[in-house]
DNA sequence: GCCAACGTTGGC
DNA sequence: GCCAACGTTGGC
């Protein structure tokens, strides 16, 4: 299983709106590094929700990837603003995958906090200049990030597949 | 293949 | 709104 951090701008698309829609197709990734990550996920894997561009800037809550990457949509739509004329659908150029919502934390866990993570010295989330959208982060990241939000006793003791009965044990999903 | 110009991201 | 950083485009 592999860790990830998904960027989004909740003023387009925010945690609360995943957990609103349930699935969504994470398409619009028009970066190659970004979408070779994309290629990379498989389903299971967990991801951080982060908020960039919002007041504050920071992790929302956890997603999991529920369908690994396959072509995307939008690519195809010449209505859409990710229309790519290049792409052909025998070798199609973008890729997403789709995400569900698997746990809201409790308080946004802001970029600050993640500076102040040790575990989070390197990473593309805090060295500046860096404007990646998709990255892998470290098993000891993405607990360090729980933790931070006192959801680490359920890391350690529920394993991460099991965030979500935790989470519907706590009452049920937080929203910013 | 180089690199200048341009557009975009994203923190502040 | 500013601007640093970076990716992409396109002329040569």
């Amino acid at each position: 299983m592999l860790y990830w951090l998904l960027k989004s701008e909740p003023d387009v698309f925010g945690y609360p709106d995943l957990v609103r829609v349930g699935v969504e197709p994470w398409n619009g990734v028009r970066n190659y590094l970004a979408r070779n990550h994309l290629r990379q996920m498989a389903a299971g894997d967990l991801c951080l929700f982060y908020h960039s561009n919002a007041k504050p800037n920071g992790v929302a809550g956890v997603a999991r990837v529920v369908r690994a990457a396959y072509p995307d949509n939008l690519q195809f739509d010449p209505a859409s603003a990710y229309f790519d004329p290049k792409s052909s659908s025998d070798n199609p150029r973008w890729s997403m995958v789709d995400v569900s919502p698997v746990a809201a934390f409790p308080t946004l866990l802001t970029l600050d906090a993640v500076r102040g993570l040790p575990e989070w010295a390197d990473s593309p989330l805090t060295r500046k200049g860096t404007r990646l959208s998709v990255f892998p982060v470290t098993a000891a990241q993405f607990e360090a990030a729980l933790a931070a939000v006192g959801l680490e006793a359920i890391w350690k003791t529920e394993g991460p597949t099991d965030l979500e009965t935790a989470e519907t044990e706590a009452g049920g999903a937080q929203s910013f």
